[in-house]
DNA sequence: TCTTAATTTGCCAAATAATGTCAAGACGAA
DNA sequence: TTCGTCTTGACATTATTTGGCAAATTAAGA
C-alpha cells in the first residue's frame, strides 16, 4: 500500500513530538493499528482522518485529499498508461458534478 | 458502480451485433454476470477484460484504461476536491515509475 | 396477440479482502 | 540492561465482492 497518508501524518506527528501511543489512544485503536496506518498497512477511517486533522492542527480536507490519493494510487500504481488512467476519469469527473460531500 | 468500462463494451458489442450470451459464453460466465458487468454491477476480471477486447476488436490498452477508470472513479466520485485528489495521485505517478505492467 | 429470445433483477452462498488485536520482537536512549 | 516506543507476524473476525440460479422484464418476430 502507498504512503502518501501515512508519511505525511507521520511527519505532523513527529513535528509536534506526539508518541503514536497518544493519537492511538485519541481514535481508541490499538498502537499497533495507529503504527501499521502511518506505514501504510492499513488504512485509516475516515472519521479518523478528520480526528487526526484536528489533533494535529491540519485542514482536514487536506488529509482527505492524501487519503483518497493513497487509493487511487494503489489501484493504478501497477499499470503502465497510469497518467492516461487519470486523464479518463478527470474528463469524467467534469461532466457529472459531485453532489454531496462526505463528512 | 460506475459504468465508463461498461458502456464501452456495450457499444462494441452492439455495433457488431453480438448477444450477451455469446460473450458471456466466450468469458464462461453467466449472462447475468456478463449483464451486470455491463451496468457496472459487477467488476469484470482483468482476463475478462483481455478476452474482451480480442472479442471485440479493439486494443486490451484501452479497455484496461477504461476498466481502471471506474475503479479509481468509484473511490473519487463522491469526494469534494475530486479533481485535487487526481494531481495529488499525478505528483506522485511522475516520482516512481512503474516497474512492469499487468498482463 | 402468442411465442421465443434477450436482457435484467433479486437473492443467496461462496470466495476474497480488509480489519483489529494480541504477543513478541526491534530499536534507541539513558 | 531497562524503559518507552515503535514495528511486525499471525490469527480470528468482519466486511465486501463475487458468480450463479431463478424469476421477472423487455424485445422481436411471426
Amino acid at each position: 500500500m502507498s504512503t502518501i497518508f501515512g508519511n505525511k501524518i507521520k511527519t505532523l506527528r513527529e513535528e509536534k513530538q506526539i508518541p503514536q501511543r497518544q493519537l492511538a489512544a485519541e481514535l481508541e485503536i490499538d498502537t499497533a493499528t495507529y503504527c501499521k496506518i502511518e506505514k501504510g498497512d492499513r488504512r485509516a477511517k475516515r472519521e479518523h482522518v478528520n480526528a487526526l486533522a484536528d489533533l494535529l492542527g491540519v485542514d482536514s480536507k487536506e488529509l482527505i485529499r492524501l487519503w483518497s490519493a493513497d487509493k487511487v494510487y494503489d489501484i493504478i500504481a501497477e499499470e503502465e498508461e497510469a497518467t492516461q488512467i487519470l486523464n479518463v476519469v478527470a474528463e469524467s469527473i467534469v461532466q457529472y458534478k459531485p453532489k454531496s460531500a462526505k463528512v
